[in-house]
DNA sequence: TTTTTAGTGAAGCCATCACTTCACCAATGG
DNA sequence: CCATTGGTGAAGTGATGGCTTCACTAAAAA
């Protein structure tokens, strides 16, 4: 597994930040935006966005006094990434089983 | 969200988990096969094995004295949907600021 | 049968981490 | 200018959860 992949497990393993991801993804979102309908104070959503940003899944930009944050869709690449990756490794393993059925013959295992 | 990949998120959201995942997508492995190259005990891999089940992620089977762990990698479905879905939305999103700039025409902004 | 091996359950320890408060800064509005 | 609004940084609190130890059961081996 990648450190990227870890980093975005690592941060999707919170309700709150998931809560965040979804919210931002119905567009971007102020940090004061985030922290009303999570019932959370703004410094917390200041230190969740640190982590989603550092995990790729979001960016924000601060124009004036405000903070825009919104969610990088791309960064869930990885996530698919392993999961595709593991499916694979499972796959391969069933097949290399078949195999090894077809070469022991249909008279194995009797 | 769906509380199914809550479930799934917050499992994978530990790194013994994801190391217990990846070693079970190499074939089945027995409770102290798991522990061994983890470095941890026995009933640690127990109580994770326990997580990774209840999110659908593992099954396992007792016969005899130990017991047969297995992934299942279907348990991986419902990251895929989320993920598809918050894409989806996004892109939606962008879909729906295009139509309002082309209503708008092209004199908008100005 | 005795011993060893594989795993379970309960209970406790400890570190991480989510969250808060408080002080502070900068932009905006009156 | 003064008040308000939006956000940041540091420091502290509390709870969750990952892991351990210990006592125990059951299967397999000797």
């Amino acid at each position: 597994m990648t450190s990227e992949a870890a980093a975005l497990f690592d941060a999707m393993g919170d309700p709150t930040r998931r809560a965040m991801v979804s919210l931002m993804a119905r567009g971007p979102a102020s940090v004061s935006a985030l922290a009303d309908p999570l019932g959370i104070t703004v410094t917390a959503v200041g230190q969740h966005l640190r982590v989603l940003e550092q995990a790729g899944l979001a960016c924000s930009e601060k124009r004036g006094r405000t903070r825009y944050c919104r969610i990088r869709p791309e960064g869930l690449d990885s996530i698919e990434a392993w999961t595709r990756q593991v499916r694979r490794e499972w796959e391969a393993r069933l097949e290399r089983l078949g195999d090894m059925l077809d070469e022991m013959g249909p008279q194995a295992g009797r």
